[in-house]
RNA sequence: CGCGGGAUGGAGCAGCUUGGUAGCUCGUCGGGCUCAUAACCCGAAGGUCGUAGGUUCAAAUCCUUCUCCCGCAA
């Protein structure tokens, strides 16, 4: 037994730097085999309704007395984490572009726990990507970290199936747990350097960008695949939307049919006994679980008790 | 103080403007019809109308306080 890197582990200095509850776990396995000397992280932001939230690891460091730094812009306020003179920075889904002086700083470099099999799906939104596309496999990658997105060298990788039911919830939880793990077990590898180094093909690239508003709503002129797809690629955050009767409709769940229904695409083809028959290019899909604007989740047959008028088969949404 | 919606039997909603008998669609339970049913018919149980106070002969309804939930925006 090696005995001189558990000295080294003794005195890494390890700099953690991530934002969402995806990073949690990881961070938190971190905390059970290693000292943590900062954590970095968003700033605190006007959460739902106004009001100040701090991010999901702020408060795990915060529980373990842990040094928090929020800087604005990492690009320019990044001296701090250097005065720490980090042997190795670890990043999970941060949220900002670590620049050349920051990446350039620890001995061990900086490494990154990216939600999906690099090359594949670059970017901020990887999960849902996996899930809106129908991808059969997903995976998480511990990668070093260069100047590009997510296009540095790859240390190790590990698959996980995408399941016909997945959500990305559902995915996002197995992933975060697998993400810590893999981090764990690559971990000892990258401190005493005997890990592997791959670079990217980036001619096999993908992107996941971030999400934006015009992911959320629903097109009922696609395929019922890829409509189904993205009700629970998107749930259960941010949610997809269409229109009914001038409002917001959110559709939490919903599932296919082999009906081939006469209308228009988006038109209410009937009501079964567990959701709201909708025409789209390809067939048909049911709205299990919905959501009007100021309301909380519901199920579509609830929505459609609390209707005045009930009658809505032949309506259209957009 | 970012904008806005909401809280009414187990669920989803109406009623509030113009105070005066607790309503609708479901669910639950009982009975009936039927070869049968998630269908249909009959009946029943179940609500101090989010909290606290005020106005009034009388408040779900008008005024004020507080709590909680949610959509948008960030």
């Amino acid at each position: 037994m090696d005995y001189s890197n558990i000295t080294i582990e003794k005195d890494l200095q390890i700099v953690f730097m991530g934002t969402p509850v995806f990073a949690v776990p990881v961070l938190e396995g971190l905390l059970e085999h290693y000292k943590v000397r900062a954590v970095v992280t968003q700033p605190d932001r006007p959460g739902n309704h106004g009001q100040i939230t701090s991010s999901p690891i702020k408060q795990v460091a915060n529980e373990h007395a842990i040094l928090v730094l929020q800087p604005e812009k990492i690009k320019e306020d990044y001296q701090e984490i250097i005065n720490l003179k980090p042997d190795l920075i670890i990043t999970c889904a941060y949220g900002q572009i670590l620049p050349r002086q920051l990446l350039e700083c620890p001995r061990l470099g900086c490494i990154n726990v990216h939600a999906s099999l690099l090359p594949k799906l670059r970017g901020g939104a990887p999960i849902h990507k996996a899930i809106i596309e129908g991808h059969k496999k997903t995976g998480i990658t511990i990668m070093y970290m260069n100047m590009g997105m997510d296009e540095g060298d790859i240390i190790s990788q590990e698959e996980i199936e995408i399941t016909d039911t997945d959500t990305a919830s559902s995915l996002h939880d197995k992933l975060t747990i697998l993400g810590r793990d893999l981090l764990l077990k690559t971990l000892p590898s990258i401190i005493n350097g005997t890990n592997s180094r791959t670079k990217q093909d980036s001619s096999l690239a993908t992107y996941a960008f971030t999400l934006k508003k015009s992911d959320e709503k629903i097109n009922f002129d696609l395929t019922k695949r890829q409509i189904y797809n993205q009700i629970r690629g998107l749930n259960s955050y941010p949610g997809s939307y269409c229109i009914f009767a001038g409002k917001i409709l959110k559709v939490w769940e919903s599932y296919i049919t082999e009906n081939y229904p006469m209308g228009f695409n988006g038109q209410i083809t009937a009501i079964y006994k567990d959701g709201i028959g909708v025409k789209v290019s390809n067939g048909e899909i049911v709205l299990k679980t919905v959501q009007p604007e100021g309301r909380n989740k519901m199920s579509a047959i609830d929505f459609i008790n609390g209707l005045r008028d009930k009658d809505i088969v032949g309506k259209v949404l957009e």
